[in-house]
DNA sequence: CGATCGGTTCAGGCTGAGTTAAGCTGGACC
DNA sequence: GGTCCAGCTTAACTCAGCCTGAACCGATCG
């Protein structure tokens, strides 16, 4: 589970990146338009915030390059209070919501979650999965109605998993998703971390798919 | 079922191979215009995946030399973005299929799928045999509808039967499509996979034809 | 400062895919 | 029938990928 912020008001953008860590998000920051864009179009996120109003390269004119190359992940725009036009700008350039600042972090995060969770093909805030499930609204994972804890790492591999539930997922791709920046790639630490999960929810619930990935199993025969 | 690929930019190379084989093919690598062609006219490949933009020989050049050479393997090219004479000379040249880089590597997976579907004179995604069913849209073999585990080994050489069922193929072409580079002539490899293959399909399903190879029949008597 | 917690690394063990080898089967031919 | 040979089957082995317990490390907090 990892987002990308685009954000060149640096103090601000630490701001929403502490917010977003705290509810174990994965954040990469991009302090302007062609970090951004390049960020968007070579790495894997499910979901990105982008600021309508950066120097240089616009936000909209990002947001158009992303779409052009194919890439569908959902957009939030920070548009400033007055940026009526600026709006309409982000829309028509193909974002999937937006706030106006100064913005509520807490709204932020809520309106992220529900965006990753419908580009995920959730019409429901809640994703079961056998005794498992995922609170997409608050992000709470629970096991036969009890929430469990799980910690950074866990949830969002975890969260990953849910999110595709019943297909396999690459290792490439969690390894990816867990960690910011580039992925550590001579490390066995997803290993260690599908081991904790499985200890938690119970091991038959994530199936392993030798030399691709896991998957996680709703039907347990 | 194996697949040349001809392009110059090793990492890339390599990360289209990487797909490639976690789709079960076996992939050969050509990293020039003379390899590639070299290996085109003399190894037996169900597609190849040819650069346009090779040093020296250009890739429409070992296309074309392919062709004169009665060579009419499904080729699909990737051509830069912008390469729109390119595009052209590669199609006059005797290309099947396109794609503009950058690549997405499942889009070229699906394309090199439906290509070589199509080249063995199936208009349909699905093949069937019988209680088998292949779909070669995502490759996935089913018996009486349950999709079937099968190894690489054994999917290559399913696939290689199923592409031609009731056609005897020969147990040298068998061993060539489903081991990356020359084959190894002196094993039994191939009859245990066979013999594998009988397990999990039904020992009637695959008829011996001694002295040459095998055959998926699917008229069961 | 020590305790706790999250995360990483390491080592040893397990599993499964692929290969090899040995013995068996059954048709072809004399 | 006897012999030969191609192919069949099974078991053992190898190697890479994966699992997991335990040690280690750094940050945080009382």
């Amino acid at each position: 589970m990892k987002v990308l912020l685009v954000e060149d008001d640096r103090p601000f953008a630490q701001e929403i990146a502490a917010a977003l860590r705290h509810e174990n998000f994965a954040v990469d920051i991009a302090v302007n338009g062609e970090d951004g864009q390049h960020l968007g179009e070579t790495e894997n996120y499910d979901a990105a915030v982008l600021d309508l109003g950066l120097p240089k390269i616009n936000g909209a004119a990002v947001l158009r390059a992303w779409r052009k190359n194919g890439r569908h992940l959902p957009v939030l725009i920070l548009t400033a209070r007055d940026g009526w036009t600026d709006k309409v700008d982000g829309f028509k350039a193909g974002a999937d919501d937006y706030l106006t600042k100064p913005v509520r972090v807490e709204e932020l995060v809520m309106r992220l979650r529900a965006l990753v969770r419908r580009s995920a093909g959730y019409a429901e805030p809640r994703i079961t999965c056998g005794p498992l499930a995922f609170d997409a609204q608050t992000g709470v994972f629970e096991l036969n109605g009890l929430p469990i804890r799980l910690t950074a790492l866990e949830w969002r591999v975890l969260a990953c998993l849910t999110l595709r539930k019943d297909v396999v997922v690459e290792r490439s791709e969690l390894n990816e998703k867990a960690y910011e920046g580039d992925a550590d790639v001579d490390s066995n630490s997803l290993e260690v971390i599908i081991a904790r999960l499985r200890r938690k929810i119970g091991h038959e619930m994530i199936e392993t798919v030798r030399g691709r990935g896991y998957r996680l199993t709703c039907v347990n025969p």
